[in-house]
DNA sequence: TCCCAGCGGGG
DNA sequence: GTGTACGCTGGGA
């Protein structure tokens, strides 16, 4: 029997000595179908001898009692050159590590007989090597032959197949997303779902255990254990195929895992019955569904959109602001705490737990397409591929490109040798420090993927550089004893050339398609999805946990980088420029001479027909003004910072923003406003006289208390402090009045008047009966000030100016 | 100056 | 172990 269905979700089983992949997806009948295929996993040997190393590795397997299913002898690429490598079959998942830490004790390194010098691939997830060995493009259409099995999995059908083809169509099956949010409410670091929402297509509901008068679409439960009963009932009703949250892998999921254990309930959403498990990644664990795919939009954001936003703040109100021109409802933390403290507003708080659902359905109404197009590009599942870094996103294409070219995929570094690297320092970009102040009328001019360029103009590839057939007339790296070779493309540069070709061909289609039609969108979103890895590149050379490292690699791009940036800056001054600012690949020009905006689209032009290759330099835009804050002009001045002011009036800001919550309200505020009076209203006086005021109104205390609280978490049981920071002694300050002090409280506290460190001032806010009891100058010198002086220092306001 | 610890996202 | 991994900043010592 054949049967078509769209890939959504893979993963393995291990049944009795035998391996399957499972593959979940949807049928064009919307059918939800998982599908079984019996894989083998294996790994390489590079042996010096390979007769040699295949007995002693076959007595060595027998000694140690452990079985496997055959050894091959192979032809691989490695390092550029062929080689013969031995291809090892095992039985388990499992087994590759295992029998690689037998295999490895014969490297003369370990102090075996040296008929083995490394082994490969034996790390690599079994499911992911699946995809790549057979060519699956993520998510896209399949075909399968095999025939139906029985199973207790909530699916349509399932089927044990043998074959699977790889169709190539682009559009997709009707599935059905669920967006869902929670609500919870914190004492002592002990947090209760209160709420909950639930967005789809044609169902819109909240669920609660806080009795209220609410409208229709709002549930009442009794209790916190019903309502977590409640919560699963409903996901398994709506039994969705994509489950989108905002910050579900950190918040929601863990929430309810832990609420769950509590009232002992069972949190399955999963089609095979198995409960939510938390697959440990970085620095947060993945709540991962069986068959279900949950998708975290957040990781996407911060991972991959964060460079290209205007905001700097990556919360669903400030990132729906921007890409949907929608907010969430207004409630603040202490409003919300209110409310369910006394059950006053209920109603509006479930308006507003409802509209995160619908803020982050409608996100992943535009961020899906593309991590489907990242999905197919890269060859890996949606789950993952959501979750990836740039330069995770860059290693599975090359090691997806690399098994497609009969290429060995290098080992990922051990955790010493990443130490290692991290400590090998090159020089970076070029960068001109801003001309501190103000500016007027600016172009900026950037070179268009200037990186991925470099690396296939000039062939920066680990198996290319300093290659013996081009001593004397390679790609010389200026400045460096560096050269890639002339005669034979390299691995990186040939996959980066392909990239780059295809996405411009995708470009030349786009332009005579119709931009509402499915195909526009898709061919769109594929093109940005190779443009992402092709930006990636030259950072992945550098990045220490890199299977693909290359100090040298990544040291030449930036050099051939600098090279050129420092020549068309030249040339920008020869022809009348002034450059106020320029970083790696953009340049910031002033002109006095005429126009900005003919001028600079003159020099763009003459510039362009001087470079070599695929070089390109690209106007980004104008700007009526800009305010530009050099490395070390004022506190907190690491990075970039500036502010552009476009001819809309629209502020571009890069590096100001701080919303920490160590900052209390009224800086936050202080700092936006400031930026608005310099850039808008082009007076500094006023911004002054705003700042002054500010203060005033502090030192007269005519500030609301709320507008001064500091938010900071205790992460750890209060004991366990050695550093008694701020947080920590308001801590114990209420421990002692009320003693319920627990890990993971948020800790809100203010800065009171008397004697000693800020630490042993810091007083928590249930503590404080009036705003008499503030110590004015702690937030006139520690958050105002240093709010403003942030921007206003370039501009030659001193502190004195504004106390 | 160095070191410790929190932030980010969520609520 | 369906591995792991940040970079910056404020405050105390």
């Amino acid at each position: 029997m054949k049967t078509k269905f769209f890939l959504l979700d893979a993963d393995y089983i291990t049944e009795k000595k035998k391996t399957f992949i499972r593959l979940w997806g949807k049928t064009e009948e919307g059918k939800n179908i998982v599908v079984f295929v019996k894989e083998e996993p294996y790994f390489y040997v590079l042996p010096k001898n390979s007769k040699q190393a295949k007995e002693e590795i076959l007595a060595l397997l027998k000694e140690k009692k452990k079985e496997i299913k055959n050894i091959s002898l192979v032809k691989r690429t490695w390092m550029g050159e062929e080689r013969e490598f031995l291809k090892i079959t095992c039985l388990l998942p499992q087994d590759p590590p295992k029998i690689r830490d037998i295999v490895k004790t014969l490297e003369a390194k370990r102090g075996g007989s040296g008929s083995v010098i490394e082994e490969y691939e034996y790390a690599l997830n079994f499911y992911r090597r699946f995809l790549i060995d057979h060519q699956i493009d993520g998510n896209c259409w399949l075909e399968v032959e095999g025939e139906e099995v029985t199973t207790k999995y909530k699916v349509d059908l399932a089927i044990k197949a043998d074959r699977v083809i790889v169709l190539d169509e682009i559009h997709l099956p009707p599935l059905k997303i669920l967006a869902f949010d929670l609500e919870t409410y914190e004492q002592a670091g002990e947090k209760e779902i209160v709420m909950a929402s639930f967005y789809t297509q044609d169902k819109q509901t909240v669920l609660t255990n806080q009795k209220a008068n609410y409208p229709d679409w709002v549930k009442v439960v009794n209790g916190e254990k019903e309502l977590l009963k409640g919560i699963i009932k409903t996901i398994n009703e709506i039994n969705p195929d994509i489950i989108v949250t905002f910050y579900g892998d950190a918040f929601d999921f863990q929430v309810l895992n832990k609420r769950c254990k509590a009232h002992k309930v069972k949190l399955i959403i999963s089609r095979d019955n198995k409960e939510t498990k938390f697959a440990r990644r970085a620095r947060v664990s993945s709540a991962r569904l069986n068959g279900v795919v949950h998708i975290d939009l957040f990781h996407f954001i911060s991972n991959i959109l964060a460079p290209n936003l205007q905001t700097e703040v990556l919360s669903l109100d400030a990132v729906s602001a921007e890409l949907l021109g929608d907010k969430k409802l207004e409630v603040d933390y202490q409003e919300m705490l209110e409310a369910w403290r006394k059950g006053k507003n209920l109603a509006k708080l479930a308006e507003y737990c409802l509209k995160d659902a619908f803020l982050t359905y409608r996100l992943a109404d535009i961020i899906l397409p593309q991590i489907f197009e990242i999905a197919r590009t890269v060859g890996q599942i949606l789950f993952d591929v959501s979750r990836m870094t740039y330069g995770q996103l860059v290693e599975w294409y090359l090691s997806r490109k690399a098994h497609e070219e009969n290429i060995i995929i290098p080992n990922q570094p051990k955790y010493e040798d990443i130490i290692k690297r991290r400590q090998a320092t090159y020089i970076g970009g070029f960068v001109k420090e801003p001309k501190a102040g103000l500016h007027e009328n600016i172009a900026v001019l950037d070179f268009r993927s200037l990186y991925p360029s470099l690396i296939v103009s000039f062939n920066i590839s680990p198996e290319t550089l300093n290659c013996p057939c081009c001593q004397d007339d390679g790609y010389q790296v200026p400045g460096l004893n560096y050269w890639f070779c002339k005669q034979k493309e390299g691995f990186i540069p040939h996959v980066l050339r392909n990239l780059i070709e295809k996405r411009a061909e995708i470009k030349k289609q786009l332009k005579k398609m119709d931009k509402s039609s499915l195909a526009y969108r898709v061919f769109n979103n594929r093109q940005y999805a190779l443009k992402v890895i092709a930006n990636a590149t030259y950072g992945y050379f550098g990045f220490a946990g890199s299977k693909w490292y290359c100090k040298e690699c990544a040291e030449s791009c930036t050099a051939f980088g600098r090279f050129w940036i420092k020549k068309t800056i030249a040339a920008a001054e020869e022809a009348g420029f002034e450059v106020i600012y320029a970083d790696t690949d953009s340049l910031f020009l002033k002109t006095k001479k005429g126009d900005i905006e003919k001028e600079a689209t003159v020099f763009l032009e003459e510039i362009n027909r001087k470079f070599p290759g695929i070089l390109e330099l690209d106007l980004q835009g104008f700007y009526v003004r800009g305010i530009f804050i050099p490395r070390g002009a004022a506190p907190g001045t690491a990075k970039k910072r500036y502010a552009l002011l476009d001819k809309k009036g629209e502020l571009l800001i890069r590096g100001l923003e701080t919303v920490r919550r160590d900052w209390c309200q009224l800086a936050k505020e202080l700092q936006r406003q400031v930026l608005e009076y310099v850039l808008k209203d082009r007076d500094i006086e006023k911004a002054k006289k705003y700042v002054r005021e500010v203060v005033k109104h502090i030192r007269q205390k005519e500030v609301p208390l709320s507008a001064l609280i500091l938010y900071e978490e205790l992460t750890r049981p209060l004991e366990t402090y050695k550093q008694l920071s701020p947080h920590v002694m308001a801590a114990r300050k209420l421990k002692e009045s009320r003693g319920e002090v627990g890990e993971g409280m948020l800790v809100m506290f203010v800065i009171t008047k008397g004697p000693g460190s800020i630490s042993e001032r810091a007083t928590p806010v249930e503590l404080v009966n009036s705003i008499n009891e503030i110590d004015t100058e702690y937030y006139v010198y520690h958050q105002i000030v240093p709010a403003a002086l942030r921007i206003l220092q370039v501009l030659g306001v001193k502190k004195e100016d504004l106390v």
